[in-house]
DNA sequence: TCGACCGATGTAAAGGTTTTCATGAGCCAT
DNA sequence: ATGGCTCATGAAAACCTTTACATCGGTCGA
């Protein structure tokens, strides 16, 4: 099951009548050429179609021009948008994108790198948050590939980063929270394991400490980033009787069992409650009450960071190593002015 | 910008003392070599950390042992799952996916189709629902590429293709509606252009006819799928005042709109009216009230896709050139039995 | 007039495999 | 002993480029 013989350089060069080495020239650097030879070289490839064997040529100069791009869940809506904001990004340079579903897989992530060793990638994104298993950093025998880490940043440092500014983001958010009258404002989502989460935190503690609002231990609660999560922390809430007015979410996900949580509960969202989540992932719209949250700039994350990693893999210099986009904040109906509520 | 030499496979020979096809024999049909032998090489494999350069393998065998997928847009939420099982399954025949988002743009098809020419990518899975501007079929000239049409059909039956019977499952749905005892079942997203459409509505008239409810045209409103287009199909049926009690909607982005215009409406849903969707997407379940649908098997599609599309690139038989895979009734809380309620 | 230089082109090597064909050893039947 | 077979291995071609180096006219300056 072979592909039929294509037309090859020699086919044009034969056509053109000159050698093979000018019509790679003509084709890669037409001002090496003498016009006359450079349009009966044009005009062969036109007859014959020639396309130039991209395999020959990545094994000859060692480079693919293709990029892979390793993620947990290629399925994941948070990723989907990058990843088009990456490939959009990739094809405008030239370049093609490979896509590696690692499911976090140690097996699947070490198995992926081979197109990495055999020249089949030039480069790598990274939407995992680590290293793919068998890549190390340390021993600086052998010379790293060319990486980006989008999202979730890759700890040590070491790895060129592009992703939103949670700090920032979450900072804006409570602000906004604040700038509604709320004060007893809960954070659902603290985790000391996951670095958006401490971030996003971190936010919301400076916002409060800004506004001069004494943080509530009572009020922060712990959340994986998931709905279960934010369901439970809500209930949580409850069961101790320690309520805040606003609940500001680590992510839209979280944001959403809380609501769930409320509305079962029969409250009136959002007179008696309001609620921001993070992220403004599809359904946030679709969510009674529609949710007030932070969109994340998803395709100009991952155009951003197949920039950088085209630099990178270009060997041009890179200016900075940590590119953070602004999140936008995206008003509708989850968040209302306290006083305007019952209570 | 080149990556460091790596160990070739003459490396390995001359560490094992063999030659370099031996090397090769050893690593791609051990049973050709004898178990001495085949214990040297790999250790001389083991040690010099070997792997086989794909690129230097793919020219010479005219395979590239990868796969381009081409989607109008990754990021579509209904694409992102068949897009896992398409990964999953590749990469579990020791083949790499290539993503090409073309956003309908004949350019960028036609650009996409070098991987094909250039070996680059030995097949092409279409989840265009065209064949990419640029190839024809009629011109039997060069052999086509092996191709699979994934979620939507290209016409003229010349493509194989893998999907949702969307038939059967808007039977199955109507089905469940009539069981609760609806009889005036409204069908949203009538559109003559686009196959899904079309097949959907015909299995909503398959179930009446069945149970002999005559099909009122009056029920029967155009859509195009949108959100937006459910919303203003649900108006335009209160202003003309011809009310069903329950809606039928051609996929779940029309009865979210359908939704959103009843609960503006000040409905009591699912008392006053019935909702069924199709699709199940992301948000199905976090809707007020969660949506009744028809889940589609979606990275089922993507992994049955893969394998038809491997059997064509490596020559095997193909039993059936058109596999049509069930969707399953998910049942939540946008459908209630009919006269349970007030009217 | 001659050497140096320049611009356009050609020759050939290199990149790392797979695979055809040849070689040679060992074995068995005649 | 000899012919024929099988099995394991090696030599070399082929896959298609890019590019360093060589070649060859021609132009220009001394």
């Amino acid at each position: 099951m072979q592909q039929p013989k294509l037309a090859t350089i020699e086919d044009v060069a034969a056509i053109a009548g000159v050698s093979i080495a000018t019509v790679s020239r003509a084709v890669n650097e037409p001002a090496k050429v003498a016009d006359e030879t450079r349009r009966r070289v044009n005009e062969a490839i036109a007859r014959t179609g020639y396309t130039t064997n991209a395999m020959a040529r990545s094994l000859r100069m060692r480079r693919s021009k293709m990029i892979l791009i390793l993620a947990p869940d290629v399925g994941d809506p948070n990723f989907s948008n990058i990843l088009v904001g990456l490939e959009t990004e990739a094809s405008k340079r030239g370049y093609g994108v490979l896509i590696g579903n690692t499911q976090n897989d140690p097996t699947r992530e070490a198995d992926y790198l081979r197109f990495i060793s055999s020249n089949q990638a030039d480069g790598l994104i990274l939407l995992t948050g680590h290293l793919p298993f068998g890549l190390s950093l340390d021993e600086a025998v052998v010379r790293p590939p060319a990486m980006v880490a989008v999202n979730e940043p890759v700890p040590g440092d070491l790895v060129p980063f592009v992703g939103v500014d949670n700090f920032e983001g979450a900072r804006i958010a409570a602000d906004h929270l604040i700038s509604q009258g709320h004060r007893r404002i809960a954070f659902i989502g603290h985790s000391t394991s996951k670095m958006v989460n401490t971030l996003r935190e971190g936010g919301y503690r400076e916002a409060l400490n800004n506004a001069g609002i004494a943080i509530d231990p009572m009020l922060i609660l712990d959340g994986d980033g998931t709905t279960e999560s934010g369901r439970q922390a809500a209930e949580h809430m409850f069961v101790r009787d320690v309520l805040p007015t606003a609940f500001l979410c680590v992510n839209d996900a979280t944001a959403l069992g809380v609501i769930i949580a409320l509305n079962a509960r029969g409250y009136d969202l959002p007179r008696q409650f309001s609620i921001m989540g993070f992220d403004d992932i599809s359904f946030a719209s679709f969510v009674t009450p529609s949710l007030t949250t932070m969109k994340q700039p998803r395709s100009k994350i991952g155009e951003a960071a197949m920039n950088l990693l085209l630099a990178v893999v270009e060997g041009r210099e890179v200016e900075q190593r940590k590119v953070l986009l602004r999140s936008e904040l995206v008003l509708r109906n989850s968040v209302s002015r306290l006083g305007l509520g019952a209570r």
